[in-house]
DNA sequence: GGCTTCAATTTTGTTGACGATATGTGTAAC
DNA sequence: GTTACACATATCGTCAACAAAATTGAAGCC
């Protein structure tokens, strides 16, 4: 249980607080509130300013420079990149300084392919476990999608994507596999981003995401899981794709 | 590739010396022999203290006593503790300090239930990649581990049970999937260890990891991912059965 | 002109001390 | 005899200064 505490929340805003009172408290078991102190400000600005990619793949980490840009001390930053490069976001090199690590389209891959596996069980899970006001949610989210791919609002749709993810690792509560979910998609999104920018990419996804809302919703883990691993496979195949593409082209 | 510097020390370990030398040149390319500095000898040292359950689950860390112990300084113990924690091994909690992080049997059937997942993609990546000196390396593997059984040297089973599945690791080449299983591992390693004193167990295990070698080394990927998975469903089962008994005895 | 060497500067590594918070103990009041 | 409070101690959190290493730039040499 203590696990939950780095996951609770990010998934907890899965649900916007669009759920009723009843719901709230259903889910108030899963969002863990406790915040290490450690998890300082200047990890979680840090973090998420490389998430946004603010700072550029092998671009060097000056400690002064962080310092004053987020107006704290050596020691907590240094903490904070202690943590990050365990994570994987940076690397560290002796008397060398702090790099954004940079993910080549291999390591995306592999990634991937992790994570086809993973949420494959996390979305058999879901089926398995998911309320009758969860699948009214998923019902909704798959609305949501519908309309931001008609209105052409990809950011909006890539938004929903990952919130329509972070809701099936929500209903499976499964800390185990969301802590290792949520640490892949750290070293992912810049190539995620570019992913989901490709043309006519939500036509091929859509339908596929519609199909991982049906199987949890009817409560049908084999299915689940088997859409949820063709999503990825999908993903997989786009990524691989374009490594090719890149290989022909002499880029790698 | 700089992905591999914390497995590397590990899954060198698997062939532990006995490999001709072709075959060391073989696998030489697999193992980086660089270290993070920062990945300090207090940090290894308390990493397998913590592993070898030198530290009760539970138990206070506390700085001044750590940093006698291992005769170092409380900086570099904190930073020690703070990759420790992003790595699940230990809590740290504000103003209270690090204690060793308890895993409950629930946590140990999350963790290897995606190790099933994770493992088997492994395992079929394996057989795609192996070379014939690899495969000569897992027959004398199974042969060694028939031979343990037969002596009932329990011990020794344990350490050609972890060495086979490093060693797969090691032919599957997955830089991305080996850093998640170690670091579930780490985690499970108390509970490991009880498991595989259970008596008879070795009777359930020993054809199941038979049977991944026989995969991987006829390279047929499919094969090797049910094997592997089967395998680790076989221990799933016995976690469940487990924790079945410990609730039925109250003890939860 | 290109290469090496050396020093100046930047940047990181480490230490020790001090302040803040939690924990344990003893005393007094009820 | 029990509870509540206050004090003392242990432990963690943070900082600023110093030491060591690497990078950068310029000067000298071939």
């Amino acid at each position: 249980m203590a696990n939950a505490r780095r996951s609770a929340d990010r998934d907890s805003a899965a649900y916007d607080g669009r759920t009723a009172a009843t719901e709230t408290e259903e889910y108030a078991r899963n969002v863990d509130t406790w915040v290490n102190p450690l998890m300082s400000d200047v990890y979680t600005a840090l973090r998420t300013a490389i998430l946004r990619g603010e700072f550029a793949p092998r671009q060097r980490l000056i400690e002064t420079e962080l310092t004053e840009q987020y107006a704290t001390s050596r020691f907590l930053l240094r903490n904070a990149l202690t943590r990050l490069e365990t994570e994987g976001l940076i690397e560290l090199q002796p008397n060398r300084g702090a790099r954004v690590r940079e993910i080549s389209v291999q390591e995306a891959i592999e990634i991937t392919e992790i994570r086809r596996v993973v949420e494959g069980l996390v979305a058999a899970r879901a089926a398995e476990r998911v309320t009758d006001a969860e699948i009214a949610f998923l019902h909704d989210l798959g609305e949501s999608m519908k309309a931001a791919v008609q209105a052409t609002d990809m950011l909006r749709y890539s938004e929903l994507n990952a919130q329509l993810h972070a809701t099936v690792r929500s209903i499976a509560q499964h800390d185990s596999a969301t802590r290792i979910i949520e640490q892949l998609n750290g070293q992912m999104v810049r190539h995620q981003f570019r992913l989901s920018l490709v043309p006519g990419r939500p036509t091929v996804s859509m339908p596929e995401h519609l199909a991982i809302i049906t199987a949890v919703s009817s409560r049908d883990p084999e299915a689940a899981e088997l859409a949820m691993r063709a999503h990825l496979t999908s993903v997989l195949d786009a990524l691989k794709a374009f490594a090719g593409a890149a290989a022909t082209r002499g880029a790698l």
